[in-house]
DNA sequence: TAATTATATACGCATATATGTATATAAGCA
DNA sequence: TGCTTATATACATATATGCGTATATAATTA
């Protein structure tokens, strides 16, 4: 019972990952492909270190992966269920904006 | 452009809303059906006040239902799709280990 | 109404997280 | 070697988050 809940803090902490906007525009744009930190910068419209330590903590939980090549580094996604994992996130926000939408509705009309 | 902003910023929200040890053990408990307060405070085995609290996280964020008879308040899943989000991140957090294991008998071996 | 049970919230505090700025490291090239 | 480009990290700071404790609210019953 009580081993369970290091299984549970293991999740969170992937969870945590997950809990920025930042990178998750990070992850939507792995998507298609592997990028550098150099694209990332010009997409997120942010400092290039503020990237870098996005990319720290992506890294660090294993969500991505990186390759070198000459002064670039490629970084791209570990493992292709972290999509799946983002766009269930998309469905359940979307649902709950229908719903908010539904109980608009019903308040003005 | 900027205004995608926005919607990654609410995904963040919904991803904060799971990155909790407690709150993803109180999801878990919810996905065989609805549970009181006191259910919860006991397989927790925490302060009945901290689970009011992470309750209080997970219905501002839409992710429970309450329902009240006399002096209980049961509280339910509000979307079927959360527990496929659980089980997404069950599952790559099943592969991250599958692979640190690999990456571990390589070392030993 | 008073007492009891179930649940929610307020306050203070400790820790975690993201950021700006500056700087360090690493590779390529003159 | 010195210079430039690409990437990573250190430090200080502001904000967010979770918790213990105490207390408030709500429903039930005597």
């Amino acid at each position: 019972m009580n081993n369970d809940y290091e299984l549970y803090k293991l999740k969170a902490e992937l969870c945590k990952t997950f809990a920025d906007p930042k990178r998750l525009m990070i992850i939507n744009q792995l998507r298609h492909g592997e990028k550098t930190v150099g694209n990332l910068t010009q997409v997120l419209q942010v400092p290039q270190a503020v990237v870098s330590r996005h990319l720290a903590v992506l890294r660090s939980r294993g969500i991505v992966t990186t390759r070198r090549d000459g002064v670039n580094v490629y970084y791209s996604l570990a493992n292709p269920r972290i999509v799946d994992a983002c766009d269930i996130v998309h469905e359940i926000l979307l649902e709950q904006v229908a719903r908010n939408r539904d109980i608009a509705e019903k308040l003005l009309l």
